[in-house]
DNA sequence: ACTTGCAATGAGATCGATCTCATGATTGTT
DNA sequence: AACAATCATGAGATCGATCTCATTGCAAGT
């Protein structure tokens, strides 16, 4: 391969030159650089970003950790991300965790060995490498969280109100009648679940209707929420609506309820959470809380480059708006005859 | 931060020994390696991975470019690839191009750069960058094809046989009665969406109804199937079944049906393309072709290994197996009476 | 004419790990 | 006992770009 040395000849100046006309062209005359940048163009040259980040220890990359990346919310979070991050000229390194630890630790020690100038994670665990760090170098260290929030962390993050989604969700659905409602959770460590669910109790107590709310467990996934509402059918007291902590574990939720014969809204209102690509097209239109995944994702990003910028020495916590959206799967409580 | 320095100093050894713990710990003595090992620990080494990548040529990263990250069969076959990397020690580096040109050679120049071993490109256009290199360097340039197959290009690649699985799914809408079939295509300038009209448009030859198949036009994304089942829906002669080049088609095309008051599969029979994880879960569940998504990954990702190590010096065309998935949503001709 | 200051450029050091090659230590062979 | 072969280690070069600092040349100011 052609290197700097190699154009440098070409054009007949040093290598010094050479070199600042690619990475500080104002400071090179108007002859020199055209000569040089000829000498680019005809040697076919491409700086060696490898030599460039070992000298500027930049690496002009950024690593991103989610805990699954077909899940169709953090997909679009990470589109979010990679967009705001090519845009400041940074390159996404992509990390799968599947929510293992052990993965999760992985990738973050590439921050340790230099492979990227900083790290996103939408997960909710902080690796304990980057704990480290963080213990080093507290706000100036190139951490940032998605997603989830945990104030005790100290690490700048980017989410919405979770709690006040969730107590939302509830009281929209006491207004429309209900008294007896389920919730399908996420995993049950994690501060967003805590936190919705913190909020759903909240307006449930607000409604002395603490002891009527009923929890099942449930992963985000499609599966796991199909199985919590078969669970919840098979109740003697059918709650009349489910409020799942993912779109995904609703349109589970929904395909069960098919399969019971139960129907919604009719029989049972769902909502779901995070208003993913699919809600408003399944049967029917799925009700949801509305996140702004792009914004989220490009806010981490922002975030970071403060960070890396030294513009930001402290955490910063942004809390972006979420909005109800109303849709068919939700719906007045049924039977709302007066013997009841 | 600490280098190899610090360590060889505090182990009392060379820089050349102390590095070879870490790389080729059989060269070196036992009680060496553990004196070694032990200040690592101490100092809390970490090897600086761009000082590693520039004197050794290696990075360790693949780039994988991708025309729709939020796509779920993309993200799916993402994650396979993301799986076999880190598996064999590489790490990802994810472009999304949104199916733009500019985005797509931003990502292929990052190989020129050494910012990585290796391209997987997953949409169908070859970047001139990427052009280039093949010319130089034929079979053992470092890039590979997933989903797609140009045999044209000389670039080894992972794929199904489109245009059998396009065949084989009229043959079964033909063996259910029906006559009158829609397909709504992909982008119409890509091999897949070309080799999956061949194959109908054969399957309808093979049955002398080529006159009968009609075309619409879309471009995988749930609205385009929207919009174009509901052109369909509008024709004098409606299509009984409709063949959608992918998943969030036909559940858009579901959709469609919905709001026009047509009963699937009562009216119209719905096949999609992929088997993505929602298919089963829409109402009714989902007629599909099943990819091997996480395979195709896996297998990309094997055949650019099998480049990077010198095995491989000639393209390869990996055809992965694809199944029929029958469902609901695809049933016999509707008005099967004797008046028709 | 002489200094001062600035702009443009080059020489050489540098980033940190690894590779090559040479040397010393150890074991085995006849 | 002498020599070869093997093993363990170190010195120094190297990967390629960039940074620092010094030098040259030239224009402006007195």
């Amino acid at each position: 391969m052609t290197t700097i040395r190699d154009v440098a000849q070409a054009a007949g100046v040093s290598r010094a030159t050479a070199a600042r006309v690619l990475s500080a062209p104002e400071m090179v005359a108007e002859v020199t650089r055209q000569r040089v940048l000829k000498a680019v163009q005809e040697l076919g040259y491409s700086r060696n970003s490898v030599a460039a980040s070992l000298r500027t220890t930049r690496t002009g990359r950024i690593i991103v950790t989610v805990p699954d990346i077909s899940n169709p919310f953090f997909s679009r979070v990470i589109r979010g991300v990679e967009e705001a991050a090519q845009k400041a000229g940074y390159a996404v390194l992509l990390g799968d965790t599947r929510n293992e630890r052990e993965r999760e630790e992985q990738y973050a020690d590439m921050l340790n060995r230099r492979e990227a100038d900083g790290i996103i994670f939408l997960g909710h665990r902080l690796p304990t490498v980057l704990a480290t760090i963080l213990e080093r170098d507290g706000g100036r260290a190139p951490i940032v969280n998605g997603c989830e929030f945990t104030p005790s962390l100290g690490v700048s993050s980017a989410h919405i109100d979770n709690a006040g989604a969730g107590y939302d969700v509830m009281q929209s659905l006491y207004r429309l009648g209900h008294r007896d409602i389920a919730v399908i959770i996420g995993p049950a460590d994690s501060p967003l679940t805590r936190d919705r669910l913190a909020g759903a109790q909240k307006a449930a107590e607000d409604q002395g209707l603490a002891a009527h709310l009923v929890i099942e467990n449930g992963d985000f996934s499609i599966e796991s929420g199909r199985r919590a509402a078969m669970a919840l059918f098979s109740r003697a007291k059918r709650p009349t609506a489910i409020f799942c902590f993912s779109d995904e574990m609703a349109i589970g939720t929904l395909a069960a309820a098919r399969s019971a014969g139960i129907s919604c809204p009719g029989d049972v209102s769902v909502v779901g959470f995070d208003d993913i690509q699919m809600a408003r097209y399944v049967d029917p239109p799925l009700a949801t809380v509305r996140q702004p995944m792009a914004e989220i994702g490009r806010k981490t990003v922002e975030l970071l480059l403060d960070i890396l910028s030294g513009r930001q020495t402290q955490p910063v916590y942004a809390t972006l708006p979420y909005e109800i959206i109303a849709r068919q799967s939700m719906g007045p409580v049924p039977g709302q005859s007066p013997i009841s």
